[in-house]
DNA sequence: TGTACATCAGTGAACGCGCGTTCACTGATGTAC
DNA sequence: TGTACATCAGTGAACGCGCGTTCACTGATGTAC
């Protein structure tokens, strides 16, 4: 929606409807605010309604109940990661597909360092008892992904991914990826489509120990380095040269 | 301790105490289930006295607060992990260095797909409020990296690591690796460690995707042959050869 | 071996707390004629 | 433009719940002489 169409659709609503959307947007605004010093298991709508100002049952007018506040961090959060990623990647000429790779890579790790609580929610530990709703979080939660192997396609399609010697795909392996394949259109071939997949669970599974704290506090320093090394690595794995 | 000096460290000690010591095992044991049940933010001393008969303050005796029994039950998961990943490693011949390597990563995902709630304890967000103790839970923490490592070294000291092209390592990295080779007296080069660490936290990237949900219901029908692909993929990283 | 005392396990009541959610209500903001 | 009615935001009280933790206590199990 351009800025000029936004507006016009700002000015149709009544002040009542614009009012409405300014205290939901407050609410999740709240809710991530909450999130990020107790967690998701401890959020809770009367804490929401302290901070907003307002008897707790006064929260009923805008969101259901608690599991539809979760949802909504949940793709407020997705939104956000999403947003940052595409903007990295974008700053990033579309013929510099290593750098592509690799602005990806930060940005998820940038936004988690700065958000670790709704990267958690996110990427860690299910909350107990929670079930996402597959129709409104399915999508957002799918962008990076799409993204990742979008650059790994792009890069196939211009020929700039040197072939190295990949592992073989097994048969009932080779169904999944070559489903993947059609439904997203994609012409990279399986083998680098399996060690992408590697790449994606590795590329969280790195930005994870480092947010969740497992590499303990001493064991490394150069924290950065160590990172862009594994992206280095990782990037090889697609054979996609770095720059 | 052999059977026997355990079972003289047993008849020594005193029926009470052994009373004692088998309620704390009962305490752990319904931590687990209520765990397992309701995830580790919702673990509540309560409920562990109502499983086990007894009055909420009865536990007191046992365990000082919440805190101390999340620590219990941490360091008691962390053991099960660790004491799965070495029977299985134990079971590969000492010399087949793959075959190690992948016994462990699927000990690894065998243990967290049985015990989805306590791996999310381990490796998970982590749960608001608890911290750690770093003296008592520090040493059964590293079990697994340290097996890792020194499947590793053992490789690289039989000449069984092929040098593979690897990434240079750049010196604020190499201070850290150096610190951890001294530090664990280990001949195996630090660009070879800079890709085990690499290969470390891919192992419990695609362990927590699979465990935690993000594959989605319908992705990848094949996951253990897609965890093979993984292991084989990441075993050419550090230069072993898949048997 | 028998008694006197100390130690420990478990009880039951209580403290103060926060939570999700419902419900009948007041008052302000909008809409239709 | 002015009035009558409908819609909506927010109130305040209440429901029933579970939690961590403390404390004075009863009774059983151990220990020392």
């Amino acid at each position: 929606m351009s800025d000029a169409a936004a507006e016009a659709e700002t000015a149709r609503r009544t002040p009542r409807e614009r009012a409405r959307a300014q205290t939901i947007a407050d609410i999740v605004l709240l809710g991530r605010d909450h999130l990020a010093t107790h967690g998701a298991a401890a959020l809770s709508l009367r804490a929401v309604a302290r901070d907003l100002g307002v008897v707790s049952s006064a929260v009923y007018r805008y969101v259901a109940n608690r599991d539809e506040l979760l949802t909504l961090l949940l793709v407020d959060a997705y939104g956000e990661l999403g947003d940052a990623v595409d903007k990295a990647v974008d700053a990033v000429p579309s013929g510099d597909h290593a750098g592509r790779f690799r602005a990806l890579g930060r940005a998820v790790r940038d936004w988690a360092l700065r958000e670790p609580a709704r990267y958690g929610l996110l990427f860690g530990s299910p909350v107990p008892g929670y079930q996402a709703p597959a129709g409104r979080t399915t999508m957002p939660g799918t962008r990076v992904v799409f993204r990742l192997i979008s650059i790994f396609d792009a890069a196939h399609r211009d020929g700039a991914l040197v072939p190295a010697a990949s592992a073989a795909v097994v048969p009932s392996l080779s169904a999944d990826f070559d489903a993947i394949r059609t439904e997203l259109g994609l012409a990279v071939p399986r083998e680098i489509l399996a060690n992408g997949a590697l790449v994606w669970t590795s590329i969280f599974g790195a930005v994870s120990f480092e947010v969740f704290g497992q590499y303990g506090p001493d064991t490394f320093s150069a924290r950065d380095e160590l990172f862009e090394h594994h992206l280095t690595v990782l990037a090889g794995l697609v054979g996609l040269r770095s720059s």
